[in-house]
DNA sequence: GTCAAATCCAACCACAACGTTGGAGATGGT
DNA sequence: ACCATCTCCAACGTTGTGGTTGGATTTGAC
């Protein structure tokens, strides 16, 4: 099945493993996955996933953790006292339209891992350092202040996240999302955060 | 197993075994869960699951649909001309706290049943008559009108859901959830829904 | 050209879970 | 007291998956 005419392509295998595996994670779940379908998706067999990553739930750690790492590039953090919420909150919806894998790999570790969190101390990191911005704008007088830093950036990602969190329900509640329809809730979302975060 | 001293109670083992697939799938979701564990939970054995109900795919619609109709009334909805929205957001989010399972399941079907919803019919009625309750305060100018009726009722939901759909982020926002915590989160959702909603 | 080390593959084991089935036990009418 | 009917249970077949292992193939150094 693979197609490596010459040489071992082991750098690619891994990062075929790697790509194959966010998605059938975030698809299926750490259940519903098999280590089987990753590996012919990836166009290698179940001997090298077991072999280059452990087992199937540190393989699922290993894909959140990449997965993370990405999105703190995507979605950089700086002060709110410079960026607009609303305008963060509408590229956080933009960011879980067009990259679903973590929005669903977060769920599905809320859902089954629920207690434990691999790699916890950098995702607090992160995470303090979006509360961080959110008080830095607070000091400056740019952020209402009857909210919590921590609470408050969290439920602006709530106004972004919970779309996709309960996609059928958001159907029923406004139609099928066609474009416009992505672009009515963005624009909803938008408004909604600087509703949130407006200083008095 | 069963503990019937007298009679067949058949009614009963029903009963039991529905408690028991709501717990179970609320907790491990349609994979996770085992027919076996409903059973023995429920004091019966799986037969008697496949024969009252049918696969657990059926099963586990049966469960949502009931868990639906007791939050249908548990958390009526009139107009928010008359009902803060702040304090509706405010029991939203108890009840998600007093009884999880709801909203366990419906993030379980967004993140594995994804397309196909059972009872659509019903459900949509059900948040039809939301949207309803906000527009009618749009009406009455009690509600802000910078944002769809039914855009805003969904964020309003947002803020109270989003904190159990990802709780392991939520606890890395701040801190574990004790019941100060709750306290807090709570006032910052109940504050939050009324700037979303607040009318100019 | 040779050989040790690394990569890859196919077949295998163990086990858990779904769903079924044949029969045992209880019930209520006649 | 008997029988049709419903309820219950234990055991089984089947499938699919996690994880392993022995060996074939390739590579690069010498």
């Amino acid at each position: 099945m693979g197609f490596d005419p010459v040489a071992w392509d082991t750098e690619g295998t891994k990062r075929r493993i790697l790509e194959a595996a966010a998605s059938e994670f975030a698809r299926y779940g750490p259940d519903g996955t098999t280590i089987e379908r990753i590996a012919t998706t990836a166009g290698a067999n179940k001997e090298r996933v077991y072999n280059y990553f452990g087992g199937k739930r540190d393989l699922f750690r290993r894909v959140l953790r990449d997965e993370l790492a990405t999105v703190a590039q995507a979605v950089p953090v700086e002060s709110f006292a410079a960026v607009d919420v609303g305008d963060y909150a509408g590229r956080v919806y933009d960011y879980h339209r067009e990259r679903p894998e973590l929005n669903r790999l977060m769920r599905w570790e809320g859902l089954a891992f629920d207690g434990e969190v691999p790699d916890e101390a950098l995702r607090r990191e992160y995470y303090a350092a979006k509360s961080a911005a959110v008080s830095d704008a607070q000091r400056r007088g740019a952020v209402t202040t009857s909210i919590d830093a921590d609470h408050l950036i969290f439920l602006v990602l709530s106004l972004a996240g919970w779309w996709s969190a309960v996609p059928q329900v958001a159907r029923m509640f406004t139609g099928e999302p066609t474009e416009e329809e992505h672009a009515r809730r963005r624009a909803a979302v938008v408004e909604a955060a600087r509703r949130v975060a407006r200083a008095p």
